[in-house]
DNA sequence: GTCTATAAGGCGATAGAC
DNA sequence: GTCTATCGCCTTATAGAC
């Protein structure tokens, strides 16, 4: 609890800088100073920023793609999932909102393709999909394209958090209101994906 | 025509460069590998690397956000213009697929905020706002809360555009394969709009 | 494990010849 | 306008004392 070590310190001040300001941009220098060590200390452990980068990767993508696919399962209808979910991720989102510029920066670098593979995402075929035809066959859902659909539900939840500099700029508010906005916008996706997944009454 | 002049040749090398690896990624001499010419020329022309880039920006900026915004006045319904506007905007995202991560990338930069406020917003009060409440006091749209929904129109269509990288890797797609995805993706979002939009008939 | 000192190379930028 | 050569700094990484 009381007892920092010093690699803890190093991740903690890494995650920081990289975070701030992405791979090319962050100095060894700047983390070192950070996690109030020498910068010798940082290829001790851990060999060299690269490897230093992984390790903050690994560790940040863990926390952005957690169990929530477990808990998804708990719920009946495809709709109740991605609601589910929204609120789940915003959860996540709300806490670390550096976390999508963060990711996003990251498989955009030309070289390394290898971090991609990282990204967990397995429980979408699993869960999304196959819920995704159960509930289409039996009539609750609207036919939409899943694939285009789990797309724009993942626009609609991140873009803010990746356009975070600009909205705060342009209509002038600080992180509180931002993360107040956030909230409110929880019910307004979920909203939106009801009304785009409920089926038209032909009555 | 076919006279290609210096100036010419380094802000398209300069596109390319500072688009795939960002400011900081970028370097000068691949610059200047790219446009065939030397190191000190770039310096010649602009006179810094930051110089180069804002021109670089300012200039891609233009195309992003074009005069998008005149166009929508001749649609009379709110739901006409948002859905004209998806159609335009995909016109340039597919024919510039790099851009929002450019765009994103830049200003997310820590220290310069002054590249945020060349973003033309404008007709976004304009006439975005004015149209909405216009058709909302008439019933000919539901009552959503304008702003997000704004930033919703915006991140679903934005968003493959930033995870392209991943979805090309975990979808296994190639660049035309993307690009055909993206042409489909036009119907499903402006009907995803309408169905947020059309109020649920009472009758 | 932690420090200081320094290596080794890459970077943006400039000087100066042509 | 265009080139070669080089400066001066910054960056990652290592050597070696404690």
């Amino acid at each position: 609890m009381w007892i920092v070590t010093t690699e803890e310190k190093i991740i903690k001040a890494a995650e920081e800088v990289f975070i701030e300001h992405g791979y090319d941009g962050a100095r060894m220098q700047e983390i070192a100073d950070r996690a109030e060590i020498n910068k010798a200390m940082l290829h001790y452990y851990f060999r060299s920023k690269e490897m230093l980068f992984e390790k903050i990767f690994e560790e940040k993508v863990k926390v952005v793609f957690p169990t929530i696919s477990e808990q998804m399962k708990s719920y009946e209808g495809f709709t109740d999932k991605v609601c589910f979910f929204i609120e789940q991720y915003y959860d996540i989102l709300i806490k670390y909102p550096f976390m999508p510029f963060f990711i996003i920066s990251t498989i955009n670098r030309k070289d390394d393709k290898h971090f991609i593979k990282k990204l967990p995402f397995g429980f979408m075929k699993e869960i999304f999909f196959e819920s995704f035809f159960s509930d289409l066959q039996s009539g609750k859902i609207r036919e939409v394209n899943p694939f285009q659909f789990a797309v724009s539900v993942m626009g609609m939840s991140i873009f803010p958090f990746l356009s975070r500099p600009a909205m705060k700029e342009l209509i002038g508010i600080n992180d509180e209101q931002f993360q107040l906005l956030m909230q409110q916008r929880i019910d307004e996706l979920k909203n939106y994906v009801k009304l785009i997944l409920t089926p038209t009454n032909h009555a």
